[in-house]
DNA sequence: GATTGAAGTATTGTTCCACAATCCAACGAC
DNA sequence: GTCGTTGGATTGTGGAACAATACTTCAATC
């Protein structure tokens, strides 16, 4: 008879995550500000926040600390804590922090991950999905999926966690411009078009696919921008 | 006379930053664990720190949440904080992570900000010239100003924040390793070759330089660390 | 009328303390 | 040698307190 430890070697040793009250605290309020509930600009008072989810200040503080480091927070000295409010120099440096990564992980897409091409088909089938319900916010979501898929083709968990930052603060911009309901879904297609060129083993030509998709929506974010500055 | 404005509107509008405890504490301690005073894997006693700084221990533990996002502390559930100690896992990730931002750096340098190429070239000097000194500290110290430099030609704020992470948890890497003195100096006659292929705008030779650069400086890390693992 | 000064108020920065929850090491029972 | 148990040490969280700073208001001045 063979020993437990044959078994128990075969188990993923991944610590089973329990959660501190500091990261739900975090965890809630990144996800009132990605849904928008917390405009952009918002001051975050942490007398009344911490009275309203029964935590201490103490407790709340360390949250604002994280979701600072992640730039959803923009903290101010003796002024407190607020929503960050993304300009057009922000728009920017995201796209171009963006083409970095996501044009060399579709460049490099040869030695991605297993299960990692299949991850950005899923993203955009599920947006197409979410276009036959009428579903805008789900058609956001799956964007962001599958930008969030096309960057774990770097098969780095860095890059992903910062992918997902990325991403996280491009919802705040969405959420200054005037009308993003309908955003995203001209970019679908395009979507399904990179995708397929990846599938087909085309990285080059995906990539090339995906640095016009992001002047174009650089620019479209950018104008939005010059138009609420003149309105 | 003109009036105050135009004098005063000349002026960079700057917030002209002070220091909060929490910040000045994470810079020393960073600066601790970066210099290798603080070993990988120390346990860090919220009491005795918070003592020894003469600050309370909620100051400490917001500084502690800076460090654990930056990946130099890793923060365990009830059981505190304790120093990185980055593992063959994390050196592949890292080197992952810098080769699509660096190597994307140096294609698209043609788009990067002036000075930026100059800072690079500056950056190799200063190794250079620590060489001279015999100075092995200050050679690393230059070599990551290299790659920081390098990474800066990207223009984008957020993306020189992301490479002075990975350079600050390389340098946990180097302190993992046995012998980190002379691990640098070999690659300085690198960084001046890819140095001047930038400054002569060839940057696709430039960056393909960089890419053997990274695959040698990668093996050779990987390598010291199957030494330790089996010795 | 606009700017400056000087209150007073509200909020944040920081410290200190208390206590429950959890971990960890030591010890002993089987 | 493995499994409870016990006790001490450390962390997680809450809460009060006070100093430092920002914001508001209003009067005084030019």
């Amino acid at each position: 008879m063979a020993t437990a430890g044959d078994w128990i070697d075969r188990l993923p040793d991944v610590a089973l995550e329990r959660s501190s009250t500091v990261e739900r605290v975090a965890d809630m309020l990144r996800g009132h500000i990605i849904d928008g509930a917390l405009a952009p600009g918002t001051r975050l008072s942490e007398e009344r926040i911490s009275r309203k989810f029964r935590v201490s200040r103490n407790t709340l503080r360390e949250a604002f600390r994280l979701l600072g480091h992640e730039r959803l927070l923009v903290h101010e000295f003796n002024r407190g804590v607020s929503v960050a409010k993304p300009d057009a120099d922000d728009v920017a440096d995201l796209f171009r922090f963006r083409r970095a990564l996501e044009l060399a992980a579709l460049r490099g897409a040869a030695d991605a991950p297993p299960g990692a091409v299949a991850a950005v088909q899923e993203a955009v089938s599920s947006g197409e999905a979410a276009r036959e319900r009428g579903d805008w916010w789900g058609i956001g979501t799956a964007n962001m999926h599958f930008h969030r898929a096309v960057g774990a083709l770097l098969g780095s968990p860095r890059a992903d966690e910062t992918m997902r930052q990325l991403l996280a603060e491009l919802r705040l911009v969405f959420h200054v411009m005037a009308a993003p309901r309908d955003f995203h879904a001209p970019y679908l297609d395009r979507n399904r078009e990179i995708s397929g060129l990846l599938a087909a083993g085309r990285h080059g030509a995906a990539a090339d696919a995906l640095a016009v998709y992001f002047d174009d929506a650089e620019r479209q974010l950018l104008d939005a921008f010059t138009a609420l500055g003149t309105g």
